[in-house]
RNA sequence: GGCCCGUUGGUGAAGUGGCUUAACACACCGCCCUUUCACGGCGGCAUUCAGGGGUUCGAAUCCCCUACGGGUCACCA
């Protein structure tokens, strides 16, 4: 059993093309048989190098590897349509020898003309023939006249095509609908059609699982397939997926690519996990796994025949899901591209002090955001002076009048201690509330304002041990400064005061 | 326009003739937990399976028609 993915690098790495790669992976563990890797770049004009590398480096950091392709090679190789081109001419010569294909020098406006007219008369565009029955002199001649042929594959079914696909079930096409389609361009390269086909011949692919955009060619393929004498492999076609419009989904609708969810500060287990239900059921309920997990149970028979809806939000909880359950080290991993781009850490640390205080600081976070770009700015004010106070927690928590002397209260309190935990900050923290004869919330809130800035966050004394003694006590009193900065004059706001008061 | 595929809630979906007064998950709305936020827990959210005809004792599940959506008709894949 062998399949393969076959992208063409001229583009990053579709999230369309992931599902697709993803249930081909499935489909080969499920039945311990070889997924292979093919890029099908025989398009001159719109393959990229670039682009080749995207694709390649998308799926190494989704951790997905297949067991032949270009970067592992393989007994099938080379794995790059580029590299296999006098494959596929020898192939066409053999075709036209065989008189299964001939040359076509009809020009590509005498074409268009046709095709535009055969499709207002309501019919299928088809290729005339009129290249058909050229003599030999004639070939000659146009030769001579310096136009360069294009090749088309001889059809002459009368009876339907039908392609039992193991998604969709029986297709049936009429044989009116086909006809001497284009194989090798002009420019000798050959077309999709004749060079996918003889690499899934000459690859020994018994299965092909692509999208479902293909079905309508699958007719030309098993021609194609019945002409090189080989039995066409099984099909079957994955449907796609559509943005929330219900329409395909493209750059607009925002990112569309690995790469692109991947710059957004999603995780590769994310991704995956997400992908694969989409258009899939697995047999429980369960939405978490892994995708070799998955593999053990997979079946075409369970996948959607209608295509899927991309839901980014539920894409952002799965997304969540991996921020808090995977080893912090793994997050730590795929987060510091970003908080050296943030500049929140040096390529390399200093010293591991500092590496594992950046760890304890983005465990604290992690569970309280669903992307790595939300941990990078809930991380923020742990690597940055405050820029300004939250508004709303202003009008709410440094409004009240003895706020100020509260926090400052509370510093000095503070500032005695030797000790600077979780225990000691809260022992002594909480005494100054006992002390002041306030509720906790009346000086807690302030509090995590004045040392994050924020209204939400971590625990207020994780916060005050991940910040550090010296930085907690600045802060506090930087912010009563500020609070009696800023209450002079008119002030006079009266506060919804939801926490008890002082006595 | 021809051909092909599809249609269960805002979204992903379970469901393959009676166990369905249609699972589960995301989103949304309440409540609880909590110093905040998040997590977690509990509850609500489709009188109905695009619409209409049939078949059947019985249909979301089988058949037909209509509507709508998508794909494809390239010297792109």
């Amino acid at each position: 059993m062998r399949v393969r993915f076959a992208p063409s690098p001229t583009g990053e790495l579709h999230i369309g093309g992931l599902r697709t790669a993803l249930f081909n992976l499935l489909f080969a563990r499920r039945h311990c048989g070889r997924a292979i890797l093919r890029i099908d770049d025989t398009d001159r004009e719109r393959s990229r190098e670039e682009h080749l590398m995207s694709i390649l480096e998308s799926f190494s950091w989704l951790g997905l590897t297949f067991d032949e392709g270009p970067v592992q090679g393989g007994p099938y190789g080379p794995y790059r349509q580029s590299e296999r081109l006098a494959l596929y001419r020898d192939v066409l010569d053999k075709l036209v020898a065989e008189g299964k294909a001939y040359p076509c020098y009809c020009s590509a406006e005498t074409l268009e003309a046709s095709r535009k007219e055969q499709l207002k008369a309501g019919k299928t565009p088809r290729y005339a023939g009129t290249c058909r029955h050229l003599t030999p002199e004639e070939h000659a001649e146009k030769d001579k006249a310096g136009i360069r042929p294009v090749y088309r594959l001889k059809v002459d079914r009368e009876e339907p095509l039908v392609v039992h696909d193991l998604i969709r079930g029986k297709v049936v096409f009429q044989p009116d609908q086909l006809d001497d389609f284009v194989i090798m361009k002009s420019d000798g390269t050959p077309t999709y059609h004749l060079a996918s086909v003889i690499d899934d011949a000459l690859m020994k692919i018994t299965h092909i699982l692509r999208a479902e955009e293909h079905l309508s060619n699958t007719p030309r393929h098993v021609l194609l397939f019945e002409a090189l004498g080989t039995t066409p492999p099984q099909f079957a076609h994955v449907p796609m997926i559509l943005a929330k419009d219900r329409s395909k989904l493209s750059k607009r609708h925002g990112a569309t690519s690995v790469e692109a969810f991947r710059d957004l500060g999603y995780l590769p287990e994310a991704l995956v996990n997400y992908s694969l239900l989409l258009g899939y059921a697995p047999p429980d309920d369960r939405e978490h796994f892994h995708w070799e997990e998955l593999a053990k149970t997979f079946e075409l028979d369970r996948v959607a025949k209608h295509p899927a809806v991309y839901d980014t939000d539920k894409l952002r909880w799965m997304n969540a899901y991996y921020m808090r359950t995977l080893p912090l080290e793994r997050i730590f991993e795929e987060a510091r591209p970003f908080l050296i781009k943030a500049g929140y850490v040096d390529r390399t640390f200093t010293s591991d002090d500092e590496r594992s205080l950046t760890l304890r600081r983005i465990d604290a976070v992690r569970e309280r955001v669903s992307t790595l770009l939300e941990l990078v700015d809930g991380l923020a004010y742990f690597y940055r002076p405050i820029q300004s106070y939250d508004e709303k927690g202003v009008r709410k928590h440094f409004s009240k009048p003895d706020v100020a002397a509260h926090l400052r209260r509370a510093a000095r309190d503070l500032t005695a201690l030797t000790v600077w935990d979780l225990d000691s900050t809260e022992r002594v923290f909480r005494q100054t509330i006992e002390d002041l004869g306030i509720s906790g919330g009346a000086l807690i809130h302030p509090t995590r304002l004045a040392i994050s800035g924020r209204t939400v966050g971590p625990g207020l004394f994780d916060i005050m041990v991940l910040l550090g003694k010296d930085e907690t006590i600045k802060r506090m009193v930087e912010a009563a400064d500020w609070i009696e900065a800023h209450s002079s004059g008119e002030r006079h706001i009266s506060v919804e005061d939801d926490a008890p008061s002082s006595s």
